[in-house]
DNA sequence: TCGCCAAATCAATATCCATTGATTCAATGG
DNA sequence: CCATTGAATCAATGGATATTGATTTGGCGA
């Protein structure tokens, strides 16, 4: 991957992205659509965008004289895969019940 | 849940914190124990865990005059039940294929 | 080519958050 | 009690990040 995790997990740590990733999950659209619905300044907007952008997480392409903004499947994947690498539970996934090692001061062994 | 998404998501968006984590998955350890692990000053951890623990990722327990933490399994499972709520594409879920709605200035409908 | 429009960038400010050092709290043992 | 140890809190600083306003770029049409 390119960029740190935990940066790429910053990426989604926003109210207003989490909006704009929840809005693209629905599929393309152009910033002007976005616009709408995401009440923050344009410029702000492209902000947010551009950290998505460097996050890996969202795709954009010209069209004309707009710009259409689209989820990115593989930086998604990419990014849950770097979490469970990381040791991080996941959905569905199980927290370990007992102890990483003995306790400390515990006389049956610590290290 | 108590606490906004994008909060407890940057919980976890912090390389200090994702190695707490990460030893925390192999089960459950004192904090001396983490302090020997993660090269940083003992407040400094204590202020992460505090981080971890506010956005209900980790819980602690006193055992004399150690304290005890592990993963909240809980916390990680609301957490990503979150994300998959507010449209956030988990791991092995594929992003849509097409808009979102027709392209402005389609002819072919808009809004 | 001029003007317009969508979007991005730039520069400046404000706000938040990680880090530090010093202090306090809790539990234990002398 | 008092000293010691593990851990948490407090106050202050620095650096990063969100927000704002002004400017710039790219594409299109009159």
């Amino acid at each position: 991957m390119d960029i740190d995790l935990a940066s790429r997990l910053g990426a989604l740590a926003d109210p207003v992205r989490l909006a704009i990733v929840g809005l693209l999950a629905g599929g393309e659209r152009c910033v002007c659509d976005l616009q709408e619905r995401v009440a923050v300044a344009p410029n702000l907007l492209s902000y947010h965008l551009r950290v998505l952008r460097e996050g890996g997480l969202v795709r954009s392409a010209r069209r004309g004289r707009w710009v259409d903004y689209r989820l990115d499947g593989d930086g998604f994947s990419s990014l849950w895969a770097a979490l469970f690498a990381a040791g991080v539970p996941l959905a569905g996934q199980a927290v370990p019940a007992g102890r990483a090692r003995p306790a400390c001061e515990d006389p049956s062994g610590d290290a």
